[in-house]
DNA sequence: CTAGGGTTAG
């Protein structure tokens, strides 16, 4: 004799299509197909777990008479996961046409699930509206779920005002909004929603602390994240969670701290993937390449695969510091020994190392032998690269890639014009002085920032918007005439395109934040810059002065790499 | 065990 509660602990154990379909079989013969939790049970093996059969999930279905909320959440689950996602929106459709039962929160939780992985905004916006009918959009959980699913569409401020009109926010929605700030590269965003979390007393926990401090690592915001530390420290997250010492490697070594950085890795008692990584690529962008390398030694040594990201971290740590020949022998490891296919971001290593070493006929070689020929971003990096080794010649071929494809811009004129202009060739400069009046000039507007006693004061080109701005520019200039005392001669150009619109004789942002740093500091305290674009020569130059003449340590992140200036030196060489 | 949250690169 079997019963239902027989055949719901038989579905329980059961873990292939085979056995379910065995025991279909019997609750058919049993005559207890109608049972409503013994179907329920069926299909959702079929439709949600991994050894289960989505298609037979829609013909059991198919043999309900009546199907209950739980068999159509079932379904929709299951075709949120699969291949076509907006079948999961198909079905509700069907269900509220049936009206045979009603959705609840577990349906809308599915929907959007299905919404985010289809990144179908119309769709999604369909479904947000069919749970404002339902009167679901203030239960925390949807509220979730549709947050996640608009960031994930690319439409973080609808995320943001669903975020907000969730009435009773608990933690993992915040958590969730932090994340999606940050993945959309809010961080100050994200950072706020910390200060509104502490306010409502939803306490904080690992999640919250891996988002905040990747936000912190974006920003540089080492004082946040020192506190992130330190309240991690006091609740154990270290040694639960391997993903909170990753982030903090990572916000570390991106906030001008590789000590730190180091000194978590090694009191790390599990380390993955992330850790190694993060070590390696914190290593790389403050040009230490040798001790990246033997970091990835250590890796292989430790029994961890590498993955393409390790790749890239050594790549980026080769072609920093002019490793040509080890980033060249890595370049071909990670295929014949690891299987990793490069992308376009591990040639672009390789384009931008040739380039940066000025074997410019490699980078050429390079780029034609690649399978990204057709994509200008490394068209882009050989004209670069010609710019800083003043090849007229190798200029023009990149440029006339560019146009070629159609992908040339106003900045790829400007690059060219720098270098017809170190070459005297006034013409080609008139030239394509034109070609960026024609396009109109699109930049990215560079600023730095500086944080003193804790504030941040941020600068733009020429900047002159701050209260203390007459002393920042006297400081400054008493900073260029003692340099120039010293051998420092002004090496103004168009670089990095900061100032290129009738600018030339304005300060780059960087200076006015060094100025303000020694105006307002004490003797001997470091400083440490952020700064969005990369460094200019001239720039670089000065703040080696700076850091003689002032006897500062002088630290600048730049968009790629740190810089560390002492004593007259800084850590690049002069390679960068 | 029918639901929502995490890090590196770009």
């Amino acid at each position: 004799m079997c019963s239902a509660a027989k055949f719901l602990r038989l579905l329980q154990g059961c873990n292939s299509m085979d056995r379910l379909r065995k025991i279909h079989a019997q609750v058919l013969l049993q005559g207890y197909h109608g049972h409503p939790a013994v179907s329920a049970k069926l299909l959702s093996f079929c439709a949600t777990s991994a050894a289960g059969d989505l298609a037979y999930a829609r013909r059991l279905f198919s043999g309900i008479l009546r199907p209950a909320t739980d068999h159509w959440n079932a379904l929709i689950r299951g075709s949120s996961r699969g291949p076509a996602p907006l079948d999961a929106l198909s079905l509700y459709n069907a269900m509220m046409r049936r009206a045979s039962s009603r959705p609840d929160a577990f349906t809308f939780s599915f929907l959007l699930k299905a919404c985010a992985l289809a990144k179908d905004d119309p769709k999604c916006r369909e479904a947000h509206a069919s749970i404002v009918r339902s009167g679901f959009f203030s239960h925390v959980i949807v509220g979730t779920n549709l947050v996640r699913a608009y960031a994930d569409n690319g439409s973080i401020d609808e995320a943001r005002r669903v975020f907000d009109e969730i009435p009773d926010k608990d933690l993992v929605a915040c958590n969730s909004m932090i994340s999606c700030f940050c993945r959309a590269g809010l961080h100050d965003d994200a950072l706020k929603v910390y200060d509104r979390m502490r306010q409502s007393g939803v306490g904080l926990d690992e999640f919250t602390a891996v988002g905040l401090l990747s936000s912190c690592a974006h920003l540089g915001a080492l004082g946040f994240g020192v506190r992130i530390h330190k309240f991690a420290e006091r609740n154990g997250f270290l040694r639960r969670n391997v993903f909170v010492g990753n982030a903090l490697i990572d916000m570390y070594a991106k906030c001008g701290r590789l000590d730190e950085a180091h000194r978590v890795f090694d009191g790390m008692r599990r380390r993955d993937n992330f850790t190694w990584n993060s070590m390696i690529i914190g290593l790389g962008i403050h040009g230490h390449a040798e001790k990246s390398i033997s970091l990835f030694q250590r890796m292989l040594m430790a029994g961890v695969r590498p993955n393409s990201i390790s790749f890239l971290g050594l790549l980026m740590a080769c072609s920093h510091h002019g490793l040509v020949d080890d980033g060249l022998k890595y370049f071909q490891r990670m295929g014949s020994d690891y299987n990793i296919k490069p992308d376009l971001k591990h040639y672009g290593c390789m384009v931008d190392m040739y380039g940066r070493a000025g074997k410019l006929d490699e980078a050429l070689e390079f780029i034609h032998n690649s399978p990204f020929k057709d994509d200008p971003v490394l068209w882009r990096m050989l004209l670069s690269a010609s710019r800083i080794h003043g090849s007229v010649e190798m200029g023009e071929i990149a440029i006339q890639n560019l146009i070629e494809m159609s992908a040339n811009n106003a900045g790829d004129c400007v690059l060219l014009s720098d270098i017809y202009e170190h070459a005297g060739d006034s013409q080609g400069v008139a030239r394509m002085r034109k070609m960026v009046k024609d396009q109109g000039i699109k930049t990215t507007p560079g600023w730095s920032w500086i944080e003193i006693h804790g504030e941040v004061r941020k600068f733009v080109v020429g900047d002159t918007s701050h209260a203390e701005s007459e002393e920042i520019y006297k400081k400054l200039e008493e900073m260029i005439s003692r340099a120039a005392s010293l051998g420092y001669a002004t090496e103004r150009s168009t670089e990095w395109l900061e100032n290129f619109v009738d600018s030339t004789s304005d300060y780059h942002s960087e200076m006015l934040a060094i100025a303000l740093g020694l105006l307002r500091t004490p003797k001997g305290t470091s400083l440490q810059i952020v700064k969005n674009l990369r460094v200019c020569k001239d720039c670089h130059s000065l703040t080696k002065y700076a850091s003689r003449i002032y006897d500062r340590e002088i630290v600048v992140r730049d968009r790629v790499r740190f810089h560390h200036f002492k004593e007259g030196i800084c850590s690049c060489n002069d390679y960068w």
